[in-house]
DNA sequence: CCCGTTAACGTTCACGTTACCGTTTAGCTT
DNA sequence: AAGCTAAACGGTAACGTGAACGTTAACGGG
């Protein structure tokens, strides 16, 4: 049914491998003979089969996008530079999301290997190393985006983290803040080990030693586990002054929490995000947050995959390290904020 | 270097031909030589090549999703919505863009045909019927989503625009407005033109008779388009007292121009919205919204698409119409917000 | 004029799997 | 016992393309 190059060599009057010479515009072919051909396969309303190409050549034109969520507006912006960047090389990216779930992660990277994919860009759940033998034995390439693994030299795109969280924490504390609780992803995670670090390093330069109760892990980053996580973080006696979340996704679920247990922002509780996607500034309270390029750095990674995929076996491994930057706004308590109330009592 | 079927045969002492049969689980086998021939398989770490099969099958295991940007929350959630259901029956889901542009939506239509897909959901840009024409022709399965076609009878499923748009005029004119002004998406989609109706069928029905002014297209759905669409509307005189946005991207767009041009939500002017995105309830003002059921819609969308896969060429079409629900939040100054302004005056 | 070169093609095989048709063997019927 | 059936398998072709190699003819240099 579907029209093929062999339609095409019959009515052109020339071989199959001509009409792949010609449409793929390599050089062993005659201008003229080229331009027939490919007038004929425009007529024809000729499609090729991509698939075919695939298995002949063993080349693949697809990558794969392993993520957490493609619902959480910081994968999404991801996603798009990467399917941006992908497109633009004759790219198509196949996304699979893992909800955090070890098993799910394991089941998307056999999934891509059997469809072949070119390659794959994996913000992974950390859960092991099977995943990652899995891909260099398959000699299949990958970049790491967001979480890099500390056992293996690969390629990453990440955001400093713990400069981030630093920053963060030390915004909080500049305002006064002691009792600085963080709410945080599986604990397996190593942006999420490194924000806590950067949390702890900053609170350790202030002379604060908190209990470890103040910070807290949960199974995921929906808003629902950051609302419940932050009214477990409210209980404690004393509870803390403020709440710095691992990203806006939580700290929207604690933003819920701190209101439903019946404090607000920020002047009972101060609040920080980490990721600035586009709905913080118009949240409730305008969210305080560090902000990353997700677009930019999902194209990042599909380049730096896609050079990986070029070269071969290319030893040496690259890492990109965007920085972080703080955005203040209400959520915080920062004098940003000043004006805010004075409207609000203006009325 | 990959493991094929061809080395588990010699392994197994079988043919190539009894080694697919085992795995794929065919009749025509002895069940103990499939057990012997599957541990190979697994020990071997064997996995099948989607690719090979799929050219020899002529069956495809994935699916395109044409959207117009995953950025969006509610597209994101259809989103996983189709996957989830796709890779449920064992499918993979291959996402593009089209950020509303035709031509972008006619590309991904032919890119996706040359990947041989075995189907394509899509949320079309409605600029004609070409790229209609070419899945036609194709034999290309494909249903549509969020917005049918008024010159073909295709599989849909959606929302109800018409009957939710109406309801969300009805409530602002029920609040006591009269200069209600609406802004919308590009003027050539189907759910646009259906939710103007709506829009027009209250307004109507109240006996007011607006000037077309009051009733504003934009380009996309992007908040950045609702801010300027908004700042457009607010500059007519007189000026809207409530703003009825098609979609809750264009609302969060809404608000911001409101706020620019000197105004509050919902005080000077009242904002309802469309789809109820999980971040409408914690915007700077809560958003009134229109809720559809944007994940289990994608869930439906792959369902009837995988449906209609598998039955061929089965003539009738099946369109599935969800209700649409208004939740009334505090944009529209409806009594539910009494509340929170003695909360804010009360400090 | 012969040989080498090169442009411009065609032939053949390969990619890994499935589909179709055939073959063998065992077991059964009549 | 001859014939039939069904189970269980093998052989071969096919899917549509790309890669490697072979072929032809034209051309140029020595």
């Amino acid at each position: 049914m579907a029209i093929t190059m062999k339609d095409i060599a019959k009515i052109a009057g020339v071989s199959v491998n001509t009409v792949s010479r010609a449409l793929n515009d390599r050089p062993e072919i005659n201008e003229e003979t080229k331009r027939s051909i490919k007038k004929i396969a425009q007529e024809l309303n000729y499609v090729p089969n991509t698939i075919a190409a695939t298995l002949a050549s063993k080349k693949s034109k697809s990558i794969g996008l392993v993520i957490p969520d493609i619902c959480d507006p910081f994968f999404a912006m991801q996603a798009r530079g990467v399917e941006d960047a992908a497109r633009k090389h004759g790219y198509s990216v196949i996304i699979i999301n893992t909800d955090e779930i070890p098993k799910n992660e394991l089941n998307a990277i056999t999934t891509l290997y059997g469809i072949r994919v070119a390659g794959v860009i994996l913000t992974s759940v950390s859960f092991g190393m099977e995943h990652i033998e899995e891909m260099k034995s398959r000699q299949l390439p990958f970049v790491l985006l967001n979480r890099y693994l500390r056992q293996f030299d690969a390629d990453y795109v990440i955001n400093d983290h713990q400069k981030g969280s630093y920053m963060a924490t030390k915004h909080l504390l500049a305002l006064g803040h002691k009792r600085i609780g963080i709410i945080l992803g599986p604990e397996r995670i190593t942006s999420v080990q490194d924000r806590l670090t950067g949390y702890l390093q900053a609170m350790d330069e202030a002379g604060i030693k908190l209990s470890k109760e103040y910070a807290i892990h949960g199974e995921n980053l929906k808003p629902e586990t950051g609302e419940l996580l932050t009214e477990e973080l409210m209980r404690k006696n004393p509870r803390p002054t403020a709440i710095f979340a691992y990203c806006d996704s939580l700290a929207i679920g604690a933003s819920a929490g701190i209101r439903k247990t019946g404090h607000k922002i920020p002047q009972d509780v101060a609040l920080v995000g980490y990721d600035d996607i586009p709905y913080a500034a118009h949240l409730e309270v305008p969210l305080t947050t560090i902000a990353q390029p997700a677009y930019t750095m999902g194209k990042a990674a599909c380049e730096v995959l896609l050079k990986r995929i070029s070269s071969g076996g290319e030893p040496k491994t690259k890492h990109i390290v965007f920085e972080p930057k703080l955005i203040v706004r209400k959520s915080c308590g920062a004098s940003e904020d000043q004006s805010v109330s004075q409207k609000t009592s203006s009325k």
